[in-house]
DNA sequence: AATATATTTTAGACTAGTCTAAAAATATAT
DNA sequence: ATATATTTTTAGACTAGTCTAAAATATATT
């Protein structure tokens, strides 16, 4: 199997291209590990050895079929796992991320499908993110942020872009989780800052960074 | 925290005492770890510099009361753990082991609370062993070897000694499960082989090395 | 009590992963 | 087109944990 380390570099570089598009430089890896550039290329010519990653000097990573089926792996397991502390255990979504940081690198086969099958299944973690089938398919979903919709325009709540606690909490306190429905009242000009009506209730007002980390689907 | 390494060092030094008696050598932890010697010296001194053991070059090692609280605290993790995968998981009390020995080591005392609350607070694990509670107390059982244990006497098995896959499933298939009252109806001179009947119905023979490695409580 | 044997420790080396400082390559600006 | 700045890589060193081989200590045998 892959060292704890190795599989935290092949997850951080699947969500780096994910996130930022083709390629994955050196300094955002070390940055996203909390590391300096000099270990990043160190670990990289590891995993390119083992041809997990696709490497040459000075010009970035890319995942390989096999590494890339090895990220979608510990981030079936983290969301499986996310998904149990909320619903078996009563954790807040906001208490996840760092237990789940530990669990996803248990090996045991056996063990994760068990949890899938307690779990009935699920297909979304409670953060809204999809998770991954055991064959290592990710359906994309089809959200968008809120802050890309216009005026009058109605949608469901599906999830967040940032996973923070502090973000999280921010959410609960305002009554936004995942399955309401947000209409957009109003669009400042000055600050694009929205005013929103939650379940057809509470009007609330958010900032369009705010806006900018919530995913909705259109109604 | 402590490392990875340094629990099991912990766990290994407190099993060690609590079946061979007072100190534990270097040999007997090289051989419990499968490792050599010398690494274990190498741990022995950074354990004695963390107050864990109370260490004395060529004198062997016992747990210091800091040492032993790390120790119980694993071992809870690990029952709970087997616990759970038995009850919730649908595990074989023989598949277990392996599992635990990795998810043992997840650190969120929020989590291995939530699994005791989800388990409703079990005082042994699968195998019939006690948890030890959250502050560190171990009801140790009353249970014997059935192998000490005379002709006619009835008894009601409530664990193993031998956690081995192999003679769980050899346990499993002779149908000696825990809770089963098992009566010697007699004891071979020659071998020490014992003649049993399970809960009043059926007869079996089995060696003394096996008898050895029943638990039961005299009923 | 002296010697032989077994156990334990030390010394020095190895791997995985990390670091700093310096060198090399690439990108940007004039 | 060349100089400057930025990024990336290399070189060498460090820690945790491991190893082998040799030295030190303890135990057993006569």
């Amino acid at each position: 199997m892959h060292s704890f380390t190795e599989e935290n570099y092949l997850k951080a570089i699947y969500k780096l291209i994910e996130q930022e598009g083709d390629v994955v430089t050196t300094n955002a890896l070390a940055e996203r590990m909390s590391t300096k550039a000099a270990s990043v290329t160190d670990m990289l010519k590891k995993l390119s050895d083992k041809k997990l990653i696709n490497y040459q000097k000075y010009q970035g990573v890319t995942l390989t079929t096999k590494g890339e089926k090895v990220a979608l792996n510990i981030i079936r397991k983290h969301r499986l796992w996310e998904m149990f502390l909320v619903e078996k255990l009563d954790f807040k979504w906001d208490e996840v991320h760092d237990v789940a940081e530990q669990l996803e690198h248990i090996n045991s086969d056996k063990l994760i499908e068990q949890i899938d099958k307690f779990l009935n299944f699920p297909k979304v973690d409670p953060h809204g993110d999809p998770i991954p089938t055991a064959n290592g398919k990710l359906i994309s979903s089809k959200s968008q942020v809120l802050s890309k919709f216009k005026k009058n325009d109605v949608s469901i709540m599906t999830g967040v872009v940032d996973h923070s606690a502090a973000f999280l909490q921010f959410l609960d306190k305002s009554g936004l989780v995942l399955g309401n429905e947000i209409k957009i009242k109003d669009i400042v000009e000055f600050d694009r800052s929205l005013q929103i009506i939650v379940n057809k209730k509470d009007t609330l007002f958010i900032s369009n960074d705010v806006a900018k980390n919530i995913l909705v689907i259109k109604k």
